[in-house]
DNA sequence: GTGGTCTAGACCACC
DNA sequence: GTGGTCTAGACCACT
C-alpha cells in the first residue's frame, strides 16, 4: 500500500493517514482482515514520527475501520466496515455543505457537481471490480 | 443575514465565517453588491474577536467573493462571482475524495451519495428562485 | 479543585486524571459549565507533561464530560452529562464483574459487597446536598 | 472449563484469565483441589503464548486461589479462599470509586446501583446452588 | 518486536 | 495565552 503524503499541506499528516487508508479500504487495495504495518515501521516507512501515526491508527480504530488484535497486530476490521448512522450523515452533510455552496457561488450547475462526485466515486472503486 | 456559530466545533470560527458567507451568496440570501456589516459590527453582533472577523472577510477578498470599499464598506462583489479555475476543481477534487471514500467504506451506494449531494445543492438553491 | 496522583500506581496518569475529574463533577465540587485550568496550567500545577493532561481532557471530551469551548477554554459540561447507554451499562458490568467474582471468592456477602458499594455512592455524593 | 478471550480488549489476557479462573471458582464451576490444566495445555487450548498463562498461574498463586504441585499439577487451592484483608479492601475501594462515581455522573441512582451489583453476584453464585 | 505511556521541547493556528 | 500538531527519545507491559 502506497502512502502520498503533502509535508506541505495544511491537513494534518495524521488526517491526510486516515484518509488514505480510508481511500485504500474503499478502493479493495486494503481488504478486511488484511494486517497493516506497525506503527513503527510504518512511521519510518514514510518518514513520520511514530506518534503521528499512532493517532491516526487512534482514530481509525475509534471509527471502527481497523482492530488493535493483540496477536496479529493492527489489522483491517474483519467484519465489514462502521455502518451509516444518523451521526455520520450529519457529520457528511457539514462537510459537503460548504463545498457545494462555493461550487453553486462559482457557477458550477448541479450535474456538473454530480458528474465530479461521480467521477470520484467511480475512481475509487473501479479498482475493486478488477 | 443569520450567522450560526459552534463554539465547540473543531472547524475554526472564521471558516466558519466564510462558509456561512458563502453559502448566503449561494442561496441569493446576499445578492451582488449588497453590504455587509462592517467588521467592528459583525464582530460584536456575533460575539467574536475583531481579528476573527478580519480574517475571514480578507480570505473572502482573496477568493473574489466581496470587495472592500473604504467609503461603502463591504459589499458582496457586484460583478459576478470567482470562476471555476482549475485550482479550484483540483482543491474540490481533494476536498471531496476522502468524504466519497468514507461514505464507499460504510456502503452508500453511488445512488445515495448522488441523492445527498443534489438534495443538498436543491436546499441551497431553492430560495432563490423565490 | 485538588488532584491527588499516585505516581507509582500503574493505572496511567491519564487515568487517574480522568477519574478525578469524574468524581469532582460526581461529588458536586465541580459543576456544570464551570471551567478546568488549561492543559498547561493543569500540567504544570500537578507536575507532569501537558501531554498526559490533554489526553486526559481528549477522553474527557469523547465521552461528553467536558467542552472545549474555543473562547472559554476547557469547561464542564454545562448541559448535564452522558446518558446512560447501553455500551456503558456493558462496559460497567465488565469493569464490575471480575471485582464481584473476587469478592464471592474471599468470602463477601452480597450483602457486605453492597454495603462496600453504597458507602461509596454516599461518599461522594454527600457533600452534593451540604 | 470454557475461557473466553477479547483479543481486541485492552485487558491484558493475562488478565483476563485471571479474572475468568476467579469467576470459575466464585461460581463454583472450579471445586477447591480441582486440577486445572497445565500451562503447556491451557495455552495451546486457547491460543495464546505459554508466557501468557503463565504469568495467570503466577499471580493466582501469590493470592493464594491456587497451588501448583510438582507432580499434581495446578490445582484450585484446597484449603479455603484468601480472606478478605484490609490491603484487598482497600484495593477494593479503589476499584469500585471511579465506576460509582460515572455511574452517578451519568444519573444512575443508588438503587439502579446496587441492583446491577446484586444482579452480578447473583449471577455468578447461582450455578452454585445447583 | 508490539503497542502504550510519558517526557521534553518546539512550532503553529486560533482568538 | 489557548489548544493542536509534530518530533525525538525513553521506558514499560504484553506476547
Amino acid at each position: 500500500m502506497i502512502i502520498e503524503l503533502d509535508m506541505q499541506s495544511d491537513v494534518p499528516i495524521y488526517t491526510q493517514l486516515v484518509h488514505q487508508i480510508i481511500e485504500g479500504i474503499a478502493s479493495g487495495r486494503l481488504k478486511p482482515g488484511e494486517p497493516l504495518p506497525s506503527v513503527r515501521n510504518l512511521a519510518s516507512d514514510i518518514g513520520v514520527n511514530l506518534h503521528t501515526v499512532n493517532k491516526a491508527y487512534t482514530l481509525l480504530k475509534q471509527d471502527g475501520y481497523i482492530q488493535v488484535h493483540r496477536q496479529k497486530g493492527v489489522v483491517v476490521h474483519p467484519e465489514g466496515m462502521p455502518p451509516v448512522t444518523e451521526d455520520f450523515l450529519n457529520k457528511q452533510l457539514e462537510e459537503l455543505r460548504p463545498i457545494v455552496a462555493e461550487a453553486i457561488c462559482r457557477g458550477m450547475t448541479k450535474d456538473d457537481l454530480l458528474k465530479t462526485v461521480e467521477h470520484i466515486y467511480l475512481k475509487i472503486t473501479q479498482t475493486r471490480k478488477e
